[in-house]
DNA sequence: TCCTATTTTGGAAACGATTCCATTTTAATA
DNA sequence: TATTAAAATGGAATCGTTTCCAAAATAGGA
C-alpha cells in the first residue's frame, strides 16, 4: 500500500528513456531531442515526481544551504536582522538553517558541529559567546556579525564607538551632566563594549564622572535607588531603555524634563512600539545584505573582493525621550 | 594542496577496519571490540573527521529537518513562535529550515516545493495565503498554526472567538458604547475574522452599532477622522494597536479616559516596550510546543494520537490603556 | 552517395554513508 | 578437548542523483 516517491528512474522508465536522459531536461544541460523533452515532462507531471535535492547535493557536493547561528529570533533586532538574510539568501537561490543558541557556549558549539555535519555552505554567526576554537580552524565560508572570530573571518559591524559617541553627545548637548550607562552582560563578546567605550572616554574628555551598570534583573531599580538625580540614561539597546522609562515614570520622573533616555538598536519593530524613543539606529537591513555578500563571495572563491572589517554608519533617530 | 574532506573510508584505512566497523563506532551498533572502537576514535580525531549526514539522509531516508513557514520573522508573535518552535525542535534532535513566505502565495509555494525536494521530514505551517493545493495532495507530516489546510492536517490556534468575545467585553464593561475594531487584511486566510466575528456578535448582541475596519496605509487616520467620538478600539493584534495608541496621542486623546484602547498577541516583546498597552495574550510557548508534539506523532507515525483541532485558551492582560 | 560534424542518447561509475549477510574469532560450557 | 554460542569484523549492495565516456542517429556538404 505504501507506495514509495517516485524517483528519476521511474519518470525514466515511464518516459522510455534512461536516467541521463531525464537528468539533463532536469538541468538543462547538454543536447535534448523535443519529443523527449516533452516525454519527459509528461511522466514528471503524471508521476508527481519531486527531485531529491539530497542526492543531489551528495554528488555534487554542495547543498545551497546556510547556517544562520544567532542567541535568539525573539529580539526585535535580531529578529530583523534574521529576516533579511534569509531574504537575501533565498533571492540567490540560498536556504537557511536556523539556530538559536541562546547565548550558551555549549549550545553554539553543538550548532557549529551540526552544521558542519550537514555540509552547510557557509555560515553567518551572529551569537557572541568566548572561547569557541572551531572557527579558528574550520575551511568553511564565515561571516561574523559584530564579533572576531579568526584572523581569516570578515566581521560586518555598524559604527558602534560613533554610536556611542553620539548617543552620549546628544545627551550632553541637551544638558545633562549626571550621565549613566547601563550595558548587557559583560561577559558577552558583544559590541556593546565599544559602545560603552565611547561613553567612558567623552565623559573623561568632558571632566565628568561616568558610571556603567551591567544590566541584571534588579539593574534598573538599583540604578535609580542609588543615583536618584540622575539626568541621562545611555542603554546599550532599546529593550534595557524601554525598561528604564518604564520604571522612570513608575517613580515619577518627568520624561525628557527631568530624565532623558536614549537607547541604541532602532529596529523597525521597535520603532512603531516605541516611536518616543531616542534612539542611535543601526543599519540592520544594510548590514544583513553585506554580510551576504561577503559570504557569496567566500563561497564562490572570489576571496580578493572581501575586506575583512566592515563597519557601517549609524543615525540618530530622535524621538520625545531627550 | 586543496585536500578533500576526510570521509568515513579514510578513517576506516587509517584505522586499519572496515568502513562497517567505523560505521558501528559512529552508530554505536551491534559488537565493538574495546580496543577496535579506541582504534577508531583515534583515527576520528587525527583526521578531524565529520561524519556527512547528507550521504546518511539519503540512505536512511530521514534529513530530521523541519521546515518553518511564516510570514516573516519580524514581528513579536512570529518571532517568539519561532524561538520556541526552534527549541523544542532542537531539544528531539530536529533542525529546522526557515522559510518567510512574506505573505506572498507564490512565495509559499515554491518555498513548499523547496521544502518538498529538500526531503524534510516535516513542515509547520504559519503562513496565511488562500489556495495552495499542495496541501491537500501531499504526503508530508503538517502541522498548520491557526489556519484550516486540509482535512488531514491538524491545526493549532488559541481561542480566537473567545479572544474576541474577552476583548470586546472589557470595552463594553469600561462604559465603552462606541467601539471599533480594525482588522488586517481580509484577503488572507488569519484567524482575525474570528476575532472579528467575536466583536461583531457580542455587539449585535448588545444591541450596539459595529463597524470593523481593515488596515492600511491610512486606516487609523480615516478611523479617527470619521469617528472622532469613538470610544473603544479593538485591534486585532497589537502592532496595530500600538499605531492607534500613538495617532491619538497625537491627536489629543486622553487614553484611557478619552479612549480605551485593547490589542492582541501579548508577545514578550510587546509586554516590555509597551507594558501599558492591555491586551489578550495567546499561550505562544504552549502553542509552539504543542506543534512540535504533534507533528513528531505524524513523522513517527503515532496518527492515533492526533487530534485535528486544537485551541488554545487565551488571557486578559490588563494595562493601562482600558 | 559517402564522409564528417553535430545532435541525441545510454551505460556505468561515482558521491559518502548504512545495513544485510556471511565469516572469522573469542568465550563458555560440557 | 570438543562443541556451541556469542562477539567481532568485513564484503558488497544500496540510497537517488550527476557526469564521464562512448555509441548511435541525424544533418550538412562535397
Amino acid at each position: 500500500m505504501e507506495l514509495r516517491k517516485p524517483k528519476l528512474e521511474d519518470v525514466a522508465k515511464l518516459a522510455g528513456v534512461s536516467r541521463t536522459t531525464v537528468s539533463r531536461v532536469l538541468n538543462n544541460r547538454g543536447y535534448i531531442g523535443d519529443k523527449t523533452r516533452e516525454k519527459v515532462y509528461q511522466a514528471m507531471e503524471t508521476l508527481d515526481y519531486h527531485p531529491n535535492e539530497i542526492a543531489r547535493s551528495l554528488f555534487i557536493n554542495k547543498t545551497n544551504i546556510i547556517g544562520l547561528i544567532f542567541p535568539t529570533t525573539n529580539n526585535p533586532f535580531y529578529a530583523q536582522m534574521i529576516y533579511h538574510l534569509e531574504n537575501n539568501f533565498e533571492a540567490l537561490g540560498y536556504k537557511v538553517l536556523l539556530c538559536n543558541s541562546g547565548g550558551r557556549v555549549d549550545k553554539e558549539r553543538a550548532y557549529l558541529d551540526m552544521l558542519q555535519r550537514h555540509q552547510v555552505d557557509g555560515i553567518v554567526a551572529g551569537a557572541h559567546n568566548r572561547g569557541i576554537e572551531i572557527y579558528e580552524k574550520t575551511k568553511l565560508p564565515i561571516v561574523s556579525i559584530d564579533r572576531y572570530l579568526a584572523p581569516h573571518v570578515p566581521v560586518v559591524s555598524s559604527d558602534n564607538y560613533a554610536g556611542g559617541i553620539l548617543a552620549t553627545s546628544l545627551l550632553l548637548d541637551k544638558g545633562c551632566q549626571h550621565i549613566i550607562h547601563i550595558n548587557g552582560p559583560i561577559d558577552l563578546e558583544t559590541p556593546a563594549n565599544l559602545r560603552r567605550k565611547a561613553y567612558e572616554d567623552i565623559m573623561k574628555k568632558n571632566g565628568l564622572p561616568y558610571l556603567t551598570y551591567e544590566i541584571s534583573e534588579t539593574t534598573i531599580r538599583d540604578l535609580f535607588d542609588q543615583n536618584p538625580h540622575v539626568e541621562g540614561i545611555f542603554a546599550s539597546d532599546d529593550l534595557i531603555a524601554t525598561q528604564v522609562l518604564t520604571e522612570a515614570r513608575k517613580r515619577g520622573y518627568r520624561v525628557p524634563e527631568d530624565l532623558k533616555v536614549i537607547g541604541y538598536d532602532g529596529a523597525d519593530m521597535t520603532c512603531i512600539l516605541r516611536p518616543e524613543l531616542t534612539t542611535i539606529q543601526q543599519p540592520i537591513d544594510a548590514m544583513a545584505e553585506l554580510s551576504v555578500q561577503l559570504l557569496i563571495d567566500q563561497i564562490e572563491q572570489r576571496t580578493d573582493q572581501i575586506t575583512l572589517h566592515n563597519s557601517l554608519s549609524v543615525k540618530l533617530i530622535e524621538g520625545q525621550t531627550t
